[in-house]
DNA sequence: TCCGTTTGTTTGGATTGAAAACAAACATAT
DNA sequence: ATATGTTTGTTTTCAATCCAAACAAACGGA
């Protein structure tokens, strides 16, 4: 197959998008907005509403008028399906389903005991917590696909090469996974830093950005790097550890990281044992942060301090990627907003005069971020062209 | 436009990668190859020869005997015309010319003022020289494509937004090259960094690497990254700047650049600062390198600080990005042949047990590589899908 | 010399999108 | 109310492409 097919499935993903990007939209709009004839986009349109992906919508608000005759509109069919994410997180288990226009519409959270988290258990527990999160939505709706995430390197073929939080090791957990669910169901495999990025990049639809870094600040720092709306995974999955880049000869704390590192400045631990070096004392983040907010000593100057650091790592990164924008999530990251400008003035320090100054921003999801991160990988694809079926070349090729 | 041209479009494109990647192939093979039948590759390869791209090769040579009918084999016709890659160095002016199979069939220097360097000059010049360097060639050749670099940031319009070695900033040097050049012809810039990496990477063919990581080590230290096949640009062109990664608090040598920056501390004038440090003398890197060669001391001491900082260095762009492969060059890379294990053994030490080491290898392109990786990216995109060409939306849609 | 194998070409069929013509639905002017 | 102009969606016709199958050609080996 290469000829009929391959440019009619091109030709019905960029309706799909179309159609996703302007929510209700006539034939005729997009044929304009895709270079086609009325014609061809009608008979698209055909194709798409037969599989049951697209519905008319004539309902009779904001007919925008105008003159002419009245396009017939149609938009997705949001009970067409469902994309389900599921997150194992720090002894939780996140799971959302996400309907055709990337809404969530079902969320649920469950506990697990992390000292005792084997894959098979936790596989048990994901897959009990996905069916009855179908069955509790209102309409009965067909599982289109599901993405694991996980706070671990994976490699492509979802095996979880190494999970120190879980304890797992050389983990083939999609493998595992795909024995218990229906054989035809799309199944993908992501790190959670990397599956964030996605969801806070993808409701954005932003087509002008280029490059955006992720930077997730925990006890750890983990982050993704978005590069033309691709991921950078590197060569077996381990890309994005920017925790670990080297900033200096000695960090504020010394744990199970590197010397120096960018995480034993700015992460969790790092916070607390340089306040305390300050001579402040709290015993997690929001004490910190209360210290600093009520103008304290200590936490200013550990305040000052993290600045510094965040301020380096963030030039580095700028140097190296030249990104609109960097985003900041977890945990720790709202200490950001007591010290913006401090942290803007390093980063401006350690660029050469002119140099593009990103955008930093803080993420405004939640813990439930990895998940829906996921679950947009699926609907993602849903929306781009599947390469396999056009350069699909022979297995069986003789090298001459 | 979009259905008989696409799909014959990418046909034809992926039949001239499979005929470049094999040199000598019959139309058979590249059926097979390809997933199409025979007919549709003899379609194809008739197209292709009526337009001039391949010719017929019955060279008798290695028929590879086997049973049935031998086949036909066709080749890239070499002569079908050349890609020009023109380098504006610091002083100097090399232009290359590449043949359809990517080999390099003309080459030549001269040099410049640089401190007289305007833009309309060098054009004049660099015009000059590509004119009598397809004179010169033996056969009667087109020109098929020119693609300029510049030691500074590029954006993509083609315009250098800054390249203080020249002394330029905001200069469309595409724009100008493009009226003094015949209107249908080809163009493109590129960092000359950028295209050292193309240089470098395109000969090696190499499907399996998904991420290659270029250092180029002189007076600065330059970079490029190359992920799945593409060059990484960042949001206006910046990215890359690897010298500028921050990786201590005061380099080696202080001078227009970041303290603590990568450069400052491996770049040529820090070495040469390190050297005078450690008691030792010399006034360039060949007599610093000699003095290691021998075994000095002083020479010794500095290498190890070198070795330190580089792998630092190497060791957080691998947390960054997971490369295959770094590859340094620039005159000052030859001293990791005399430091390798220490480099190595830094590196190590600086990521966390079991990380991906990456490969590290010296280039073997001389100057004239950014030259070659300029017309390299030509050839490149004669042999990828045209975008535009499937995806074309229309200009003028209107946003509903 | 015959047979099996592989190659390249020819022929017929199917799918697709473009172009053009047409009918339908609406706003506005008369 | 009627006519006119505009836009939409459909229908029809046509050309381009690839695939499948049949066929002729070229070679090695029995």
């Amino acid at each position: 197959m290469s000829m009929p097919s391959a440019v009619r499935h091109i030709n019905e993903v960029r309706v799909l998008d179309v159609v996703f990007r302007q929510g209700k939209v006539s034939r005729a709009n997009i044929a304009r907005e895709l270079g086609l004839t009325r014609s061809t986009a009608s008979s698209i349109v055909a194709s798409l509403t037969e599989e049951g992906l697209l519905v008319e919508d004539n309902s009779e608000d904001d007919k925008s008028a105008g003159t002419g005759r009245p396009g017939t509109f149609v938009r997705l069919n949001s009970n067409y399906g469902v994309f389900i994410g599921a997150d194992i997180g720090v002894g939780r288990l996140t799971v959302v389903a996400l309907d055709m226009e990337a809404r969530v519409v079902a969320q649920s959270q469950s506990n697990f005991d992390l000292a005792d988290a084997d894959p098979e258990s936790i596989i048990q527990q994901l897959v009990r917590t996905v069916k009855s999160l179908i069955k509790s939505l209102s309409q009965k709706h067909t599982v289109r696909g599901l993405c694991l995430t996980a706070p671990g390197v994976i490699d492509r073929t979802g095996t979880i090469l190494r999970a120190p939080i879980l304890g797992w090791r050389q983990e083939p957990i999609l493998d595992k996974l795909e024995k218990v669910l229906p054989e035809d169901l799309l199944l993908a495999a992501e790190n959670d830093a990397n599956a964030f990025a996605m969801a806070e990049m993808y409701r954005s639809k932003d087509e002008s950005t280029d490059t955006e870094i992720y930077i997730f600040l925990d006890a750890g720092v983990g982050g993704a790097i978005v590069n033309s709306g691709q991921l950078l995974h590197g060569q077996d999955g381990y890309a994005g550890e920017l925790g670990h880049i080297i900033l200096g000869d000695e960090g504020f704390v010394e744990l199970a990281t590197i010397s120096g590192s960018f995480e034993s400045f700015i992460g969790r631990e790092a916070v607390l044992a340089r306040y305390r070096f300050h001579g402040g004392s709290a015993s997690n983040i929001d004490e910190f942060a209360s210290a600093a907010r009520r103008q304290e000593r200590a936490a200013l100057s550990t305040l000052t301090d993290w600045s510094f650091y965040l301020g380096r790592g963030v030039a580095t990164l700028t140097s190296i990627f030249n990104p609109a924008r960097i985003v900041l999530g977890g945990p720790v990251a709202m200490l950001y907003d007591l010290c913006r400008d401090q942290v803007m003035a390093n980063v401006r320090q350690n660029l050469l005069d002119e140099h593009p100054i990103p955008e930093i921003r803080l993420s405004k999801l939640g813990p439930e971020g990895p998940a829906i991160g996921g679950a947009s990988m699926l609907h993602k694809r849903m929306l781009s062209v599947n390469e396999e079926l056009i350069y699909r070349r022979n297995r069986t090729s003789s090298g001459r």
